[in-house]
Order: structure tokens, then C-alpha cells, then sequence
DNA sequence: GCATACTTTTTTGCATGCAAACTCAAAACC
DNA sequence: GGTTTTGAGTTTGCATGCAAAAAAGTATGC
């Protein structure tokens, strides 16, 4: 490994607060978040260190953080590996995602301001036009968006914690919910129940509605299981 | 500081796969969660590597467990700290404990096997000797099997990691809920309510049960947010 | 040919040391 | 007198090194 030099690197860093293992927290997160690191991959202390050119305590400190978040697994004597979800695991997570995104909706419906709501029908309505032309990726970011005006209405910082954390860790098996046909116009409907829901400050129905307009859309995301990399017994070194 | 002799320390700890990280990580994390270390707390990176009698490296690990775990806090240049929970952010934490509560009891009604529900309803009946005969210390501890009853019925490992994880962190403020005259009986009656639908399959009426029950609880637990220990400021170094 | 014992290689946990950057405070300056 | 500067003292982030333990590889015996 080349010789460091703390100094020049920390210069264009310290100002932010950043440190070289938040970096690494960062862009791991990221990465396994993002399905770049796939299930199972092995994070290899001292490859990672020589990869983004830090010594292994660094690195280490990171891994320990993706691990206590679950990102990542410290088997024993095998190091860290990317967190392998079980298929079991993965339908408890969207079930309790959906509990979740049903609490807020519930609380949504008694906590929103008078502001928040007109704001929220009104982003729900414009997310109509997505619908109509069928842009199905314009819409999976207006879907995201809907969902985070519930995750801020409902003014529970916990809530909100617990949500994003989940959402992130279910992130790699989320996706293409919508092209199944007419997926759209019924999640649009579904929201659309939610919306009318808390409106008119119900907050049962908003969370039943909520509720089923997850279980269905996890239902769909329950065939992306298969696409973890079956890594399981993972030899020692393979070949780098 | 004495010399370190890793060898003999080792020996008598890698049976059972714990490093002094680990070792470290439980210690502080038991005594916060029993409010041994109070919010606010400093905790000194070299004063307990002096404590504990090891080097800085596995309690900076340590630490960075609990950040990660949200047990503590990482304030950019002052160290860590023991989470200092704001009265909104406990309030927030408890509410979404009734939340994940009533998740639970709706999972339970629909996931618990015969088994399950026959050792449920009997457990149910057996706290109510302890109710009878006020013995409350007792029924603290029924309650909490009680409840942990449900955390395993509804079958579902994420929401019993986020239950078990909001739980703890909740622990220092749960106290003396029972001490009010009469909650004894009420909680009994409450428990009653959710028992009575999980054992019929009624998903709803379980988690509204459950729902309400905690809130009357957390409603009582509320006024122990004064219990923190008023270190916001933080002065470098308290005379040590 | 398979199993067991021995050796080598990797990996990992931890100690130690150092330098950058922050805090606090006294001194110098306006 | 108030503000800025300078400097000592901590604290923290990180590099490096070492030793223990496991895994992989090799040899030896049956």
C-alpha cells in the first residue's frame, strides 16, 4: 500500500464533519442498498482498504456500523458478508413495512397540519397526469415522494426513523411493482383512498387503506427474492 | 495504564466467540438500558479503555455500536454521549410502541398456531392471581412475558427485532406504571380485551385492543421523562 | 485411498503511537 | 473594555504492527 498522507486528504475533508468511516459507511450503504453489492458478497477488510486507500481501522469501524445495522453480518470467523435475507425474513420485512406505512397514514390522518393536507392533495393529484400518459419510472418517483409526505406528516421522528430505515433495507428487492399491467391506475386509487382518508381526519381507514395498498404491492415485489446471490457456503479467497 | 496480556485474556474468552468489542458493547448497553449510565452521560473513550482495562481501539468499536444503535450519541467533537431522549422524541417512541404493539396482536391473531393461542389464554388467566393479591413487583413481570408471548406468536423475526430494540430503549423509562391504584386491574381487564380477539382471530379488534392499552400505559410512563440528568451543555472535562 | 497430524497462510482482534483539529484560555491588540 | 490572536492541552481519527486462531494446504501413516 502506498505511504498516506493524513494530512492533504483530512484537509479537504474535516470541514464537513466527515470522516474517512463515514465516507465508507456512506458509500457501502449505498452500494448495498443501490443492489451493487449484492446478498452474500464478502466485504473483505483489507481489500476495502486498499480499495478506497485507508488502513483497516477505518474500514473496520464501518463495517461494525453496517453490521449494527443490519446491512451486513459478522459471521464469526468469516468476516463480514452483505446481509442475506431469507425469503421468510424478507415477507416478515414488507409486512411489517406495511404496518408501518399504516401507522403513519394513521397518525398522518390526526397529526398533518391544515398546509400539509392541501399540500398532500394537491401533489396527489398532479401524480394523476403520471398515471394517464403511463410513465411508469416518473411515477415510482412521485410514489416515493407521496410516501414521504406521509413519513414528515405524521410528525413522529421515531416513525420516521424506523421507516427509512426499513425502506432502505427492503430498497434492493423493490422494483418494477409497476409493470404489471394496470398496477398503476390501481395504486393511484389506492393512494387516492388514503388521501380521501385522511382528509376527512379517518384515521382507521387510512390506515387500512394503507395497509392494503402495500400487500398488494409487496405481494409483486415477493418474486424479486430469487435475485440474491447464492453465495452461502463462501469459499475463502476466490482467485482475486 | 498495565501492560496488556493478550494472550491469557484471550484464552479464557474465544471459546464462546465474544471479543472484548462485544464484551464491551453489552456491558454499556445493559447499564444504559437499566439507566445505570443516565442520558447525557459522557462516555470517555480513554477513561473506559483505562476501566475496562483494554486499549481504545474495541471500545471506539463499542461506541460505534451503540451511535449505530441509537443507544448514544456521537456529537462531532465532543465525543459520545448516552442518547438524551427529548420529552418529543420519547413521546414519539412511545407511541410507535403502541403501534408496533398493535401490529403484533393483529400478526398474533392471525399467525398464532392452537398451541399458541391454548398457552396464551392460559398464562392470561394464571396473572390474574397476581392481581388479585396486588403483588405488583409480580405482575410487572408477568406483564412483560405477556406481552413477549406475542412478540414470538406473531411469527414475523423483523417485527420482533424493531419490538425488542424499541423496547430496550424504552426500558429506563418504564417504571411504576402499576403503582396508580386500580392500573393493576385495568391493565388485567385490557390484556383481557386482546387476549379475548386474538383467541376469536380477530386481527382488527386485537390491535385496536392493544392499541389502547398501551396508550393508557405510556400515558402514566410520560411523566418519568424528568428522570434524565440535565448534561446539555457538556463541559469538557467534569474535574475527573 | 482415506484419515489424521503437521505446517503454512490468512485473517482478525487489539495495542500503540502520532499528528491533525478542536477547545479553552490567556495575552495582545484595537 | 471588548475583540481577536496565539498557544497549550485534549481529543480524536487513523496508520501500523503484532500475536492468536482459524483455514487451507501438505505430508505421513494406516
Amino acid at each position: 500500500m502506498q505511504t498516506q498522507n493524513p494530512a492533504l486528504a483530512a484537509a479537504s475533508r474535516r470541514s464537513t464533519t466527515q470522516t474517512r468511516t463515514t465516507e465508507l459507511v456512506a458509500t457501502l450503504a449505498d452500494d448495498i442498498i443501490h443492489g451493487r453489492l449484492a446478498p452474500g458478497v464478502r466485504l473483505d477488510e483489507q481489500d476495502l482498504a486498499a480499495r478506497f486507500g485507508v488502513s483497516r481501522t477505518p474500514v473496520r469501524e464501518a463495517l461494525g456500523h453496517l453490521v449494527a445495522t443490519g446491512l451486513a453480518e459478522h459471521r464469526p470467523r468469516r468476516g463480514v458478508i452483505v446481509t442475506v435475507i431469507s425469503p421468510e425474513r424478507l415477507r416478515d420485512m414488507f409486512l411489517v413495512m406495511a404496518e408501518l406505512e399504516a401507522s403513519a397514514a394513521r397518525l398522518a390522518a390526526s397529526a398533518m397540519t391544515a398546509l400539509e393536507r392541501r399540500e398532500l392533495a394537491l401533489f396527489h393529484q398532479g401524480t394523476q397526469v403520471a398515471v394517464r400518459h403511463g410513465r411508469i419510472t416518473d411515477y415510482e418517483q412521485l410514489n416515493d415522494q407521496f410516501h414521504s409526505l406521509l413519513y414528515v406528516g405524521c410528525h413522529n421522528s421515531y416513525l420516521f426513523d424506523l421507516l427509512n430505515a426499513t425502506r432502505a433495507r427492503l430498497a434492493p428487492f423493490r422494483h418494477a411493482q409497476f409493470n404489471l399491467l394496470g398496477r398503476l391506475a390501481a395504486s393511484w386509487r389506492e393512494h387516492d383512498v388514503v388521501v380521501q382518508a385522511i382528509l376527512r381526519g379517518d384515521s382507521d381507514a387510512a390506515a387500512q387503506g394503507m395497509r392494503s395498498h402495500l400487500s398488494t404491492v409487496s405481494g409483486a415485489a415477493a418474486d424479486y427474492v430469487a435475485i440474491q446471490v447464492p453465495v452461502p457456503p463462501a469459499p475463502r479467497n476466490p482467485a482475486r
